[in-house]
DNA sequence: GGAGTATATTGCCATACGGTAATGCACTCG
DNA sequence: CGAGTGCATTACCGTATGGCAATATACTCC
């Protein structure tokens, strides 16, 4: 149980992590990877994002550690690099399933 | 496990959760909640944040309902609303410990 | 009720960031 | 080698947001 105060440094990071999946955008991709391994176009076509955009929050994800990239001739794989992502998210719905009914139908809607 | 596509609301609520916990400040103040209730004061003089500021975070806080706010005459006391700030936070650690050379002594400083 | 105090809010500025279009780059194939 | 294709990068714009100073609000005590 970390109880020694964080170095700035390290809250500077733990956030610029929290900040990456802090974008709706990114949270679709991550949820379209969940079904296996996807080029970019792929993903542009899943999502409906434009390609320099999702190419962007790729890029992103991937410096986070959030993406794998595997290169294959002209195209760039990307995968998940682990389940955590799905912990996190998990978590986060959590919370909000325990809330306001207002939030309710929100819900439904999965 | 959660399978089918969100809804774009959803997204956006997700997204937004993360987004008050992709601010160093605000895991600061998460972090010196950990001590238990504190008062904005009592905040301001732990994190050194300016008191304005602080109450700006604070405010964002508790309307995703990471903190709890307990008013008392003049004093507004904010406590952890629960433990899953700590889940989420110990998983993103966990990512970062489980990376890079570089990043150990980050970690070393904690 | 008036002074004092703890917190909240507002206005302002500088910066960061998402979206898009245009361009660059790397690779394939004829 | 030249055209085509998939992806990355750059330039640009509009918006969102952190920090601060000033002010407002709410409460306490004399």
């Amino acid at each position: 149980m970390r109880r020694s105060t964080p170095s700035p440094e390290l809250l500077r990071l733990v956030a610029e992590r929290f900040k990456a999946l802090a974008e709706p955008a990114r949270l679709e991709i991550l949820n379209a990877l969940r079904a296996g391994e996807m080029t970019v176009s792929e993903l542009v076509e899943t999502t409906g994002l434009g390609q320099a955009n999702a190419s962007k929050h790729l890029r992103l994800l991937l410096a986070q550690g959030f993406v794998r990239r595997r290169k294959d001739g002209l195209f760039s794989h990307y995968a998940l690099a682990d389940r955590h992502v799905f912990r996190l998210c998990d978590i986060m719905c959590g919370r909000l399933e325990s809330e306001t009914v207002v939030r309710r139908k929100v819900m439904a809607a999965r």
